[in-house]
DNA sequence: ATTATTTCGTACCTATCGGTATTTTATTGT
DNA sequence: ACAATAAAATACCGATAGGTACGAAATAAT
């Protein structure tokens, strides 16, 4: 299986370090971080429980691991979509295209893992919640630069950059909230426009 | 302590219902319906478990008597701020007040004890989900009705009610959000009057 | 006084949680 | 061939979850 690596002298590792993680995003994912046992992923990854403790340390570890991989998977495409610089209207509607389209590439409905992990945040380890305080953080800064490039081309309304980028957060949050609800597209897509409405200067 | 209701034959009954409600209610609403046991509320409550079991059934009917409860201690207060018939901004301006001076009430910060639950719905029993679609249910209508009433008085931009009624349900909710957070009332003020002026017309 | 009735709470049940001690197994270095 | 090493998995640990069996205790009716 995994082969990789430079090999020593004992048994040579059988483990899948990112097919675990991938199995544990998605249970994490669909069903919430505090409702998934290290006992259910272990199962679920054909992995014995000892060998997830050796290789993530344990529930804090394996967490942690997942954050950093939804960053890859997860986020970095919002980040992706917002760094392009383009009329904040045209932002607005590839933003709904990207989280519309994301919904067909799971067959089970999620939202976002970051925010799931931040609401449940006191019931997650030190490391995790170290990662999930500096992932939010990270994307908080991606919404204040983007607010602030369309500020100063003039494109929309003038709002503290800071209590915008926060609303910003709260209103992906609840766009997402809606995807797991099982929204229809129209709703979702009405509900983000009359969210990012604020923005935009009155006709 | 509760001699109340007819009395027949047997021991007379010393468990405090309303107590034992108010207790429960007060842990699940600070740290989580889904992260408070059975045990723990037994023991807070200073009354047996298998006095709660008689009482309640179990966890389901439990946490199904503290979310009626809520809805007077919580819910009812909200009612009667939006049935109020004043022009739109004088009651968002009442919503700001309320929230924010529900805050010294408390000694942790809570948010919205309905919001919570419903946000892990699918960890509580049956008759407890049953009571918590009856009540966002209810609060929608609520919502619904405040807004149709501003329409009509053409206090506001013409949004379909189903979808202002929603966004209405998930700004609430994100204030309550904030509330928990601790974060500070002017923020709370400022993110609530920038969420509700999707509905101001043109200033 | 005795009996019927109701509530009381201790002590227990099974299942599962996160986590680990320990033995086996597979490999490399000598 | 054999020692050294590293990862494998079984089988366990104490703690806690939701839930209950059951006898003691307290009252009202007889």
């Amino acid at each position: 299986m995994n082969d990789s690596e430079k090999r020593g002298r004992g048994r040579p590792k059988s483990l899948n370090r990112e097919h675990v993680i991938a199995t544990a995003m998605e249970h994490y994912w669909v069903d919430g971080p505090a409702n998934v046992s290290i006992n259910e992923i272990s199962k679920r990854a054909g992995v014995s429980k000892p060998g997830l403790y050796r290789e993530f340390g344990g529930e804090d570890g394996l967490q942690k691991a997942v954050l950093e991989s939804y960053l890859d998977s997860g986020l970095k495409p919002l980040y992706e979509v917002l760094e392009i610089d383009r009329p904040f209207k045209d932002a607005v509607q590839a933003l709904i295209n990207l989280f519309l389209e994301s919904r067909p590439l799971f067959a089970s409905p999620r939202g976002c893992l970051l925010r799931d992990m931040r609401s449940c945040q006191d019931q997650l380890g030190a490391d995790t919640n170290e990662t999930i305080d500096r992932l939010h953080s990270e994307s908080i800064d991606q919404y204040a630069a983007w607010i602030e490039r369309a500020k100063t081309k003039n494109e929309i309304n003038d709002i503290p950059t800071d209590l915008a980028a926060e609303y910003v957060d709260l209103q992906f949050g609840n766009a997402m909230l809606l995807l797991k609800r099982n929204e229809p597209d129209e709703m979702v897509e009405q509900m983000m426009r009359l969210s990012f409405s604020v923005f935009t200067p009155k006709q």
